[in-house]
DNA sequence: AAAAGATCTATTTTT
DNA sequence: TAGATCTTTT
């Protein structure tokens, strides 16, 4: 099969194609065909000799890896395909690192920290060392650790570096460097390598082992980079490690679209690319196949106003459409009200489903508005964003079990569940096994292993425990390496009911526990899945580890599974990137909020927001609304905003504001209807009222408080409505609290001595019987299981119940 | 051990 | 306001 690349590609697509003498940087405007010119490019590469494994091509996304993958499958056969080396950063350098791990200390069966193992650990460190918790947060320690990292910078060089010491200094955290360190060998200790590590330790093989990186030189004939204005300066600088010799290498992206540099990414590495590879030639894609001519000309004349950008022309030959409408509205209810009612319009005037509306913002804190607009008028949406399937607690649990299994001595996971199901090992006692491990630089395993010979000094039933704890552990290790016909999902069940994590979950019928139930089965379903993929395309022992390796890179954006479906969409800027909408509503145009204030008078950072911007328009194919609120609530409280900037940085004759004749007036009254309603809602605002009220009305309905203030807000409400639902919230609060207080004269005292086999009522949990018995005296602990609630631990001094029978 | 109360803080998040 | 996290109470 010939692919005809004369008449499926434009002219400078074609150009950028067949050109394969030396560098190249292919600029690609929003909706200029990048993709297909990737494609494109490696299906020429293989159909002129080179074959699919001598052809790298390195991406941000799964997904967008997985995509290229195949559209190329379709042009060359699957088989040619799947020889590609091409996916994230992350997972093709974690599989180099995986073969290659002996020369760097590591093993094959390494982990990967995700941020929140990070955090944990660091968390650890900082109190480890003793430090001050509010000065040295985990969140801002962690984002100087990626930033060193990202720009290559080791612990030692961090300690020798002036400009890291300075900030440290103005900061107050003096002991940056030292956290720096122990957070480096702690990894190294628990096998362990965060995200950025990935990259560090890649470019350190290279550095360091000269047999190696010719070894992947001369694999790799053609390095191919996807958005490569999202790169920071460890990925340039591992490209520029495999490619500098032979020079054959092609980076896609657009500068106007860079909008990662809190995460590292550089734009530099796109705006100087022909600096470091001198003989570039650069090919710029500038027909916009997306947008209609007016979007794409007001996307220009913004992006314009940015000083620091390779300069392009990019144009659409799609028809003129309309101009870009901008709204006002007195409040941020009122905003998500005109956008709904806008999305109500065009669907009467035109045939759109609900999938073609997206509604994108700045911060996720907008989505509530909307939603609540949406579901008055019963509109059908799905919210990008938020807790990813692998970030959720039951989910985590069972990975570091499978991540103790095949790494022992991964930190993170141990501390995770030694303790999960409750086997009655405390803080106490892990807090001594981490003193024990770091006095002796062995991991908190190897502690675990041989206690008595590193000195931890525990009494006998901890000890008893702690080995029980291994024994499970060991048993599952000897299960994987003795029975080989055991694959990932085999492992995974049995590890799941042999832990006691199924009857964790299964005590009771919860909603919660239900809905853990279901996470984990999904998790497993998926295990099911992979082992049966990987079997169909020939391999025989999916392991664990195969697993694992694939999952710890895994995000929620990979598994669209609810994907589809015809419902409006909302999210942010950021995460729109990529995609598109025949119609978009941009909203929350205004100072402080886009831009973002923290922005502050950063030039540098103000031209992001703006190119965030850029992507925001550029996602329309055929309407693009801008829309600001006078008001908005905000921490709380209410602000009162300005339209933004940018506003003004879009050239007038591309939009159509909002009549300005009576403009004002009406702004101030709507103002001022909104304070004298307001007024009318403090009265019955629900603050007011004992705090435990405003808990049970806000779970009996959801919508009742925060609906009534809101609509109230915004000008529109019936007070009627308004007071209405405040009033039933009082009186479902009554009742509540008259319980609550009457609580409070029982429970209290010498504590009831039970013993096992009895039967009690509890003052909450109902019914239940006592299983065992722990302790003695004010300690005394009691397992008892519920009737309704499940199995709980109750410290019997506390307890609030009644003893009904002795058996 | 579990729940209630108090206090703090507040972009964006491809791996 | 909402959430996360720390502290106190039961």
């Amino acid at each position: 099969m010939e692919t005809n690349y004369i008449e499926e590609l434009n002219e400078s697509q074609r150009d950028a194609v067949l050109y394969n003498d030396g560098p190249s940087l292919v600029i690609a405007g929003a909706g200029s065909g990048k993709t297909r010119v990737l494609t494109y490019k490696i299906a020429y590469l293989l159909e002129n000799g080179y074959d699919p494994w001598n052809i790298l091509a390195l991406t941000f996304t799964n997904k967008a890896a997985r995509e290229m993958k195949e559209r190329i499958a379709r042009q060359v056969g699957e088989k040619r395909a799947r020889y590609l080396w091409m996916g994230t950063f992350h997972s093709i350098f974690s599989r180099i690192l995986r073969a290659e791990a002996r020369h760097i200390g590591f093993t094959s069966q390494f982990t990967i920290y995700d941020t929140a193992d990070s955090k944990s650990l660091l968390r650890s460190i900082i109190k480890e060392m003793a430090l001050d918790e509010k000065t040295y947060k985990p969140g801002t320690v962690m984002a100087r650790i990626s930033n060193a990292k990202n720009h290559l910078v080791s612990p030692s060089g961090y300690a020798s570096n002036q400009e890291a010491f300075r900030e440290d200094q103005s900061a107050r955290m003096p002991a940056m460097r030292d956290i720096y360190l122990r957070y480096w060998e702690r990894c190294r200790q628990a096998g362990a390598m965060d995200f950025d590590d990935l990259l560090v330790y890649t470019y350190i093989l290279f550095r360091d082992f000269p047999d190696v990186l010719a070894r992947y030189r001369e694999q790799f004939r053609y390095v191919l980079v996807d958005e490569y204005q999202d790169t920071n300066y460890a990925q340039h600088s591992i490209v520029l490690q495999l490619t500098k010799e032979n020079q054959r290498v092609c980076v896609v992206g657009d500068d106007a679209q860079s909008i990662y540099s809190f995460r590292g990414a550089d734009i530099d590495n796109i705006l100087y690319f022909t600096k470091v590879y001198p003989n570039t030639k650069v090919f710029k894609l500038e027909q916009n196949y997306r947008s209609t001519q007016t979007i794409v000309c007001a996307a220009n004349s913004l992006i314009e106003k940015n000083e620091r950008q390779i300069r392009k022309e990019v144009f659409s030959e799609k028809e003129k459409g309309e101009a870009i409408g901008v709204f006002q509205a007195y409040s941020d209810v009122e905003e998500g009200e005109i956008v709904v009612n806008r999305i109500a319009s065009l669907r009467r005037e035109k045939e759109y489903g609900y999938s073609d509306f997206a509604i994108l913002y700045r911060t996720n804190s907008q989505s509530r508005i909307f939603e609540e607009a949406l579901r008055k008028r019963s509109m059908p949406y799905r919210i990008y964003g938020g807790l990813s399937f692998y970030q959720r607690k039951e989910i985590k649990d069972v990975i570091a079990y499978f991540r103790l299994v095949v790494n022992p001595n991964d930190e993170e996971a141990f501390k995770r569940i030694i303790n999960y199901p409750a086997r009655g090992i405390g803080e106490t006692t892990v807090g001594k096994i981490i003193s024990a491990a770091t006095a002796n630089n062995v991991s908190l395993w190897n502690v675990l292993c041989e206690p008595l010979s590193y000195g931890l000094e525990i009494n006998k039933g901890t000890h008893n425990k702690l080995q029980g704890f291994r024994e499970l552990i060991e048993g599952f290790i000897h299960m994987q390496t003795d029975d080989i016909t055991k694959n990932a999902y085999d492992m995974g069940t049995e590890i799941i009911r042999q832990s006691g994590i199924m009857n964790d979950v299964c005590q009771d019928n919860s909603p919660e526990n239900l809905s853990r139930k279901e996470n984990i089965e999904e998790l497993v379903n998926g295990m099911n899945d992979f082992c049966a993929a990987r079997q169909e395309e020939g391999n025989t022992n999916i392991s664990l580890t195969d697993f694992l390796s694939e999952v710890s890179l895994l995000t929620d954006q990979d598994s669209d599974k609810e994907g589809d479906g015809e419902k409006v969409t909302l999210m942010t800027v950021h995460s729109a990137k990529g995609l598109e909408f025949r119609n978009v509503f941009v909203v929350g145009m205004e100072e402080n909020l886009f831009p973002s204030g923290m922005a502050g008078d950063s030039p540098r950072a103000m031209e992001e927001e703006r190119r965030l911007f850029y992507v925001a328009i550029t996602r329309a194919e055929e309407h693009c609304f801008l829309s600001f609120a006078k008001t908005r609530f905000r921490y709380g409280k209410m602000e009162f905003g300005t339209p933004s900037r940018f506003l003004r940085d879009i050239d007038t004759c591309f939009l159509r504001l909002p009549q300005e004749a009576g403009l004002s007036r009406q702004v101030d009254e709507g103002v001022q209807r909104f304070r004298r309603e307001r007024q009318k809602v403090q009265l019955i605002n629900p603050s007011i009222l004992p705090r435990n009220l405003k808990k049970v009305s806000d779970a009996v309905s959801p919508m009742a408080s925060a609906s009534s203030v809101a609509s109230a807000a915004s000008g529109f409400s019936n007070s009627s409505a308004a007071f209405g639902s405040s009033g039933s919230s009082a009186a479902l609060g009554s009742s509540a609290s008259s319980t609550s207080s009457a609580a409070t004269k029982t429970g209290t005292g010498t504590p009831v001595i039970v013993s096992p086999g009895q039967q009690i009522e509890h003052e909450r949990f109902g019914l239940g019987e006592v299983l065992k018995v722990e302790g003695n005296g004010d300690n005394a602990k009691a397992t008892i299981r519920f009737k309704n609630a499940g199995e709980k631990q109750l410290l019997l001094r506390f307890a609030r119940f009644k003893v009904v029978s002795q058996k």
